[in-house]
DNA sequence: GAATATTAGTTTGAATTCAAACTAATATTA
DNA sequence: TAATATTAGTTTGAATTCAAACTAATATTC
């Protein structure tokens, strides 16, 4: 029993080395696209562009959750952005706790020339990769990440 | 052709972030375990001494490509190690450029102690997935970073 | 063998991350 | 309503990451 639950822990932090190796080259060849375009846009300020492409108007919570980075990481980044004017902080009116952040139209334009370049990126990256395998490691990942959350907290 | 290819890269870029997430959460479950036993050992100094114990008395340069980390982390990293006493760093008699890093007896034996908490903690993350699930999955991470190596250089 | 190129590691400064303590606002409870 | 707890965001300082320029050593080429 115990031997094999620690074969499969073994192999878990392989994955996680395949896994950091993945994002440490997906960074490099993301950071080197968008740097050729706009000098003064990193890979860390298209994250969380990225996700406002898709979800305008969130407060820096759900930012925090959602790209799994610390809430004064975001509060960083979102005091770059707001410097480079490509998003605004708003005020909640009912709950002033909350500071929303909208895309100027500067950073809604700039996604007609960035995302296609991430989007090509994650393409090459899946070669011919079955999409059924794609679907199935996201799920797993998931699941894994949830075990965590019934031990860990 | 192109919206099913722009289909899968949607797909990876949830993965990416799945990821993330993964590593945020099992970084900061491994974290809080160690920082129990010892307060001054952090998850990165972790990453390089786990390597160690697997293969000791390698150089910089590969601590740097194995753990995709930039090589002057990597020096930043031995320099802390060093300073808590658990590595050396030690010339290559035939090539000089080459610095070795040896674990010092602490370095191992801070092993029997610390290994089962961080296999544990995969073991929780893995709970009843598949072993099979867990392999291929690990294989395709991998060829999504070959696939990169491809386009990106 | 001298000139040149490549490799390993360091240094530097800026960017990003992290945890902990903090402030302000709202929600809950007595 | 007053006291308390919770939540969102900021600030702080230290740790880590990153890219670029640099040094020293070795390999290659002429």
């Amino acid at each position: 029993m115990k031997k094999a639950k620690n074969q499969k822990a073994a192999l878990a932090l392989e994955l996680a080395r395949a896994q950091n190796e993945m994002r440490s080259k997906m960074r490099q060849v993301i950071q080197t696209k968008i740097s050729a375009l706009d000098p003064d846009l990193s890979f860390e300020l298209l994250e969380v562009i990225g996700l406002l492409w898709r979800s305008d108007g969130i407060n820096q919570q759900e930012i925090s959750d959602r790209l799994s980075k610390d809430k004064s990481s975001v509060t960083y980044l979102i005091n770059a952005l707001v410097k480079r004017a490509l998003v605004k902080r708003i005020e909640h009116e009912k709950d002033r706790r909350h500071k929303l952040i909208f895309l100027t139209d500067k950073g809604k334009q700039i996604r007609k020339v960035i995302y296609p370049l991430v989007l090509e990126s994650y393409a090459d990256a899946c070669g011919d990769i079955d999409l059924e395998i794609l679907k199935q490691n996201t799920v797993m990942i998931r699941e894994m990440t949830k075990n965590l959350d019934a031990f860990g907290d």
